[in-house]
DNA sequence: CATGAATGAGGATTCATTCAT
DNA sequence: TATGAATGAATCCTCATTCAT
């Protein structure tokens, strides 16, 4: 098992080596030739282990979505409550400028292509339902605690956390000031908390 | 006896037919030969009126960007209230699902680019001021009226209002189903009619 | 027949402009645009004037040795002996290095065209030849006077001339340094008498 | 078992094919398209191996000019004295008709555009800095035999050497008749041997 | 005559993909 | 497995030429 082991590892590498190079240089910008340089492996590597171009795109999306979803996953499980449940789970959102940054730099360029190319589009499917998962958890805690709304929608109102955070993220990605990371984390908290109150 | 019709008649000829093409196909399907195939015209013309195809695209999202507002601009004046101003606000930017869909596309394409080229950047961050002034209006007013918080800084909330827009617009593009669309426009209103209370 | 003489002499405006472009720009730089520009006059002039591009080429050659010849040969005609003649003649040939630049940087490229193109090669025959005539003159009567070898062929002698002649200034060209021209001035007729005694 | 042939044995390979390309067609003719079949190879080839089309001619100036100086330095090598020496080194410029014909052509071209660039007048220069040396060698061997005037500055005669040379066989090109070869031959050594003494 | 908008052929260059080693 | 040489389709861009006004 230590050969297909390796060479998920592999998989891997040449996975982050495409995200790095795709966050750095954009979609158009990134050939073969590019993210083989970032895994400092050759060229011939990449066709071996990716059947094509677009499959190390479409499997990168997975694998990134799966990343983020497992960290903000692991994130509430840290707390009881339905509020530090919420707190934490912004917080994991919200990491870090240069983590957030890398992030959405790639994520936008994957919602672009999303909206018209269905394969991507079901990958993030995917991602907002585990995302919708999470809020609702959260918000059938919070209800149950009497601390959020109980006329609300779980399943809507998670879907209206993850529109929200990302709204927020968007922008922050935009105004390319760090120092905006922690307004822009406290703002997105207050907004969902105001919708679920 | 048509004339010739005028340069800048003609230009923005073709940079409707960039933003047909670019939201049929995507940033990087998009080429010349099909930005003139659009326009109805020969591939030498886009030369001729553009410096090089990035051109294009930067002329595309500012041509884009002016009309969305000068639309959601109007859209406003025709209300006295602030709470109806920003129905009609709302009302405006959710204009169909046809419309946003190919707004959006484009939009995204332009946010991902925008993400790591400045030029982009500060073409959308007039937008965005842009459209910070329209929310501080209606804020401005709703705090008058009493409708509003008045702790609310306009200028913030108002970053918020288009940061909850988008969000919800873009999940609303990921969902891939018209008749969500009026669930996203309620739900839009609704969230940030509490954000602003 | 002012007519005529109008049309003649905007073929020789476009001329000197194609003459000044294609020395600064050289000719795989020079587009029927940059001579228009050079001319000051719109694009389709040069078509309206000229059958295509290769013809204004093919007449430029024509004009410039011809204007070089008159030059050289009116020269000549101000001194009665041969050896003043010579100077003379060498001297209309290393007129300043402004000068001399810009024509062998053209002449250059005629030569170049020429080492294919019959057509060049036969309007640079026609130079070759009218200069041989300056030469023999200037020879015939050295030989007559006595200062020149009396076996040397007037005719293949003058071709000597000018190939000295060709071969210093083309040096002088590649050595880019305008305080060399007299330098070379000097050294070229230095050879040539040498040459001829 | 035919192996890959070396990169080096590829680039000259690829260089003579843009050598005979160029003298056939002309600098202004020559495609890489049309470097690629004179080489036999596809299109893709001639940018793996060379930045650009201009790096593909600069390195054929290069070593066009190097391979010629190797000539010319090994011909002078064969012979003792100063006048053997000189004739060796004429005729090993004057080799054929065909070869000089070849060589000029490009050589013209080359001239050309150094004459308005100087990263090819650079190497040109350097090509005239070789022959120069050979030239002071011959020449200081020739005062010291008796055979050379001995006021003639090495330096100076050789680089006119080298301008006699250019000059004769540029005339030559232009004449073409392959029979005036030898006259020319014979006419550039007497009139080098003219000036050296 | 003059203009410059429009055309489209042609060329440099890029890059995903293939495949011999 | 891994490499990187080779391929050629695809694309941006240039520019001579045409032609309506």
């Amino acid at each position: 098992m230590a050969r297909y082991k390796k060479t998920e590892e592999k998989k891997s590498h040449l996975l982050y080596a495409a995200f790095q190079a795709l966050s750095d240089l954009g979609y158009d910008a990134v050939t073969l030739q590019i993210i083989s340089d970032y895994a400092k492996v050759s060229k011939g590597v990449a066709h071996y282990y990716f059947e094509n171009k677009e499959a190390i795109f479409i499997e990168l999306l997975t694998w990134l979505t799966d990343k983020i979803f497992k960290k903000e996953s692991s994130s509430i499980a840290l707390e009881e409550k339905a509020i530090p449940k919420l707190q934490s789970y912004i917080r994991s959102v919200f990491i870090s400028p240069e983590e957030n940054r890398k992030f959405y730099r790639v994520y936008l360029d994957f919602l672009a292509k999303a909206s018209r190319n269905s394969v991507y589009r079901e990958i993030n499917q995917r991602f907002y339902d585990n995302c919708s998962q999470i809020g609702s958890e959260i918000i059938t805690i919070g209800q149950k605690e009497g601390v959020f709304n109980p006329h609300l929608s779980p399943k809507e109102a998670s879907r209206e956390i993850r529109a929200i955070i990302d709204g927020y993220l968007i922008q922050w990605l935009m105004m390319d000031e760090d120092q905006l990371h922690d307004i822009y984390h406290e703002g997105c908290l207050a907004s969902i908390l105001k919708i679920l109150k």
